[in-house]
DNA sequence: TAGTTATATAACCTAAAGGTAATATACATC
DNA sequence: GATGTATATTACCTTTAGGTTATATAACTA
């Protein structure tokens, strides 16, 4: 929620929006692997692969060894978990298919009146179409980098 | 695990990768939002926000109603769900802190012999020193885009 | 110590991502 | 039909991502 753990949020998504990358963290679930293991199954350069372990390095989701002249990368699935725990927080939204949508979030208005939403932008009634009422919000423009 | 899939869960966690989008998402799950609701708490211009709504349109992650000029957005979280399953996979691997990583690999190592890694990389044991019989493999480099 | 193997790094290229300002389009209203 | 409002689109810019080839470095081996 913070920015530290946005940023990581961002490195884990990230890394695991390249299939070679994932690919990649399918094999280490099998065992650690050296970079030429990893190369193998490939049909790209050890540089290339260099780059994407040095990607899912600094995400968090891998790290190395050593044997000899070798760097066997292993598995760290830690940053996983908290990618989980921000996928979790929209579970409802599809599991409950059962629940039309908007049923879920004439719910969630119930519980929430004004609690979370901080910055003052204000709902309508899902399916109303009336836009009155609308007119004249503040702006109130922020500065920086998001969140 | 086919190309499709693949190419959704590409989509999927890229959209998740960036902050801003996030935030939308989160907006969202409290309810539709027209975009200028959405562009209200950003220090970013209108376009901006309406290049990130396309991303998370394409990836499925919300679709558009309409009422008058305005569009609104709302949740369609599904594709979370694909990104769930991916990542439970893995889920042994960060919530199984009690064990040692390298009981879970032995472990995985057992139960595999062969079955899941059909590309022809072979694994050593961990902590095994000899790369012996890892020469003159062939390379088949092959064409295309990865996977 | 010379050679070999495994990996990393550098320099480069192209395409895509994430912004911007300006403008076009669609609908509502007066 | 002119005007206002909400959103989309266009043209542009800068940075990053993902790949390449060539080369450097580090550790083993003869």
């Amino acid at each position: 929620m913070n920015r530290l753990s946005s940023d990581r949020l961002d490195a884990t998504f990230a890394a695991l929006a390249d299939p070679t990358r994932r690919a990649i963290l399918a094999r280490l679930a099998s065992g650690e692997a050296s970079v030429a293991e990893l190369v193998e199954p490939f049909a790209m350069t050890q540089p290339a692969i260099s780059k994407h372990l040095k990607v899912l390095e600094r995400a968090g989701l891998i790290s190395r060894t050593q044997d000899a002249q070798r760097r066997p990368r292993r598995l760290e699935a830690k940053p996983m978990a908290e990618a989980n725990e921000w996928l979790e927080k929209y579970r409802q939204f599809w599991e409950g298919s059962f629940l039309r949508l908007d049923d879920l979030l004439d719910e969630m208005k119930g519980l929430e009146t004004k609690g979370t939403n901080t910055r003052g932008a204000r709902e309508r009634a899902p399916g109303s179409k009336l836009g009155a009422g609308n007119k004249k919000r503040g702006r109130a423009r922020s500065q920086g980098k998001t969140q």
